[in-house]
RNA sequence: GGAGAGGUGGCCGAGUCGGCUGAAGGCGCUCGCCUGCUAAGCGAGUGUAUGGGGUCAACCUGUACCGAGGGUUCGAAUCCCUCCCUCUCCGCCA
């Protein structure tokens, strides 16, 4: 959310940052519930003033046949305020209903570009193997493996559901497991495992409300949404906190299932692991003083290439541009890992900068002195990684001529010394 | 699900019959003093948001906030209603 001062003074240059993303934002009524805002605001606080003035003496006056006078011209004063706080309810709630829905300004290191054609490869990792044989894709290999079913997930629940078996079953929770464990053992980043339905007020915090409501899904009674990422629950983790500069940077990292509807994807990925309505992550997140952010998200995304690295996985990082980065980020790297079965690269984690878009949204705040002023904290989340992807891409990159697949040097202890997943009965 | 208790400032904890209570007291914290270490002691200060003024920083001033939202009243942390959350006991349950 925006800074409304900010606003107020810089409105011709927010307007035209905003239009970095692509299409047109008018700001004018800004300007107009703004300035309303504030008159109705500065007529209500005299009345109130007075009010309180007058009570007090009132209260003071132990004849109130004294000031009977007062008290009749008070109720007056009193309907007065009233209604002009009712006028300035609508007008807050709408001033608030469109700060809501206006996105975050891009960094200004953020590349322009209007699609993602225009995202900036930054740099690559890793050669993409050379088969000697045609390379399946994973769900070709998962079903002949007997570790991947989408028939049957299908018949339990419908389409964009997988169910896991046997080896695959125990591959994604191996994976979960060395992810977590890379991060809190190696990367110094705590680990929590937090609710995965929250209430519109987190949802609300991270910018998934008002605007994104429908790729949610939801709980009617009683009101909650599952999460569509961990990042959620876990940057709300500190809504409405003051943390103290000393404690910063914060960094969690948390496993949690992730739910979306994909209501814009239709007939995009529909076979395949990639596009779930369910799927496992593991979130990093950050709370960091403002002039350490872009720092941050430097080492922010380095862990979660480093899971890349360990695995063996080709992967590239990609700058995205300002037509492509999200509603609430000011900067995004995604990494996308090499797909053999798609001759492609295709995201496996998003990295972000928000600086205090959410923090503004969710209070989370820091001061820098014990008698400090409170000032907002930046927050930065990115995926290290998605689990689900991270599993195919390994399913596709170390498949073998017999369509089994090898287990990547460092999941083994996880896997009870497997080496290999071969067709199960 | 049933019965009861409660939600006050960073924490603990007072708030009588509604009226100088933004909120006693204690702890913590900050600054200063003192004690040749540590501890103790003394003094002062110590919420947030927002509007206005300002040499726009330290400052002055108005308003709001005692779980949330309504209501009663000249005036509510204090009375009434609704909701949320926490705790205890019973029931149920992974």
């Amino acid at each position: 959310m925006f800074d409304v001062k900010y606003l107020r003074d810089n409105l011709e240059q927010a307007r035209e940052r905003l239009a970095s993303r692509g299409g047109e934002i008018d700001l004018a009524p800004f300007a107009d519930l703004d300035g309303r805002r504030r008159t109705l605001l500065g007529d209500a606080e005299a009345l109130k003033a007075e009010r309180n003035k007058v009570s007090a003496l009132i209260g003071k006056t132990k004849d109130k046949s004294q000031v009977q006078g007062e008290i009749v011209r008070m109720q007056e004063v009193s309907k007065r305020i009233k209604a002009l706080d009712e006028e300035l309810k609508g007008v807050e709630a709408e001033l608030q209903g469109l700060l809501l829905t206006l996105p975050n300004l891009p960094h200004e290191d953020c590349p322009v570009g209007t699609s993602e054609d225009d995202n900036r490869e930054l740099r690559s990792w890793g050669e993409p193997r050379q088969f000697e044989f045609e390379a399946k894709p994973h769900w070709e290999l998962g079903e002949q493996l007997g570790v991947l079913d989408f028939e049957r997930a299908g018949k339990i629940a419908g389409a964009r559901f997988s169910l896991l078996r046997g080896a695959g079953a125990r591959l994604e929770r191996a994976l979960i497991n060395f992810m977590l464990d890379l991060h809190t053992d190696h990367h110094n980043y705590v680990e929590i495992l937090p609710p995965f339905m929250v209430n519109r007020e987190a949802m609300t915090g991270t910018g998934q409300l008002p605007k994104f409501e429908d790729d949610l899904f939801h709980l009617d009674d009683p009101d909650f949404f599952l999460i569509p990422t961990a990042e959620v629950p876990v940057t709300n983790i500190h809504r409405d906190e003051i943390l103290a500069a000393v404690d910063l940077p914060v960094c969690y990292t948390a496993y949690t299932p992730c739910f979306r509807k994909e209501a814009g994807s239709h007939g995009r990925d529909t076979r395949g692991l990639i596009r779930q309505h369910q799927f496992n992550k593991v979130e990093l997140v950050k709370f960091v003083v403002p002039e350490e952010s872009d720092r941050e998200l430097e080492k922010l995304l380095d862990n979660a290439e480093e899971v890349l690295r360990q695995l063996q996985l080709p992967y590239r990082v990609v700058d995205l541009c300002t037509g492509d980065i999200g509603f609430s980020a000011a900067r995004t790297f995604d990494i996308e890992v090499w797909l053999p079965g798609q001759q492609a690269y295709r995201e496996i984690s998003s990295c972000s900068n928000f600086r205090d878009f959410q923090a503004r949204r969710a209070a989370i705040r820091f001061r820098r002195e014990a008698k400090g002023k409170p000032e907002l904290v930046h927050t930065l989340n990115g995926s290290g990684l998605a689990v689900g992807r991270t599993l195919l891409a390994i399913f596709e990159n170390y498949q073998q001529k017999d369509g089994s697949v090898v287990i990547p040097e460092v999941l083994r202890p996880y896997m009870g010394g497997l080496e290999k997943i071969t067709a199960q009965g």
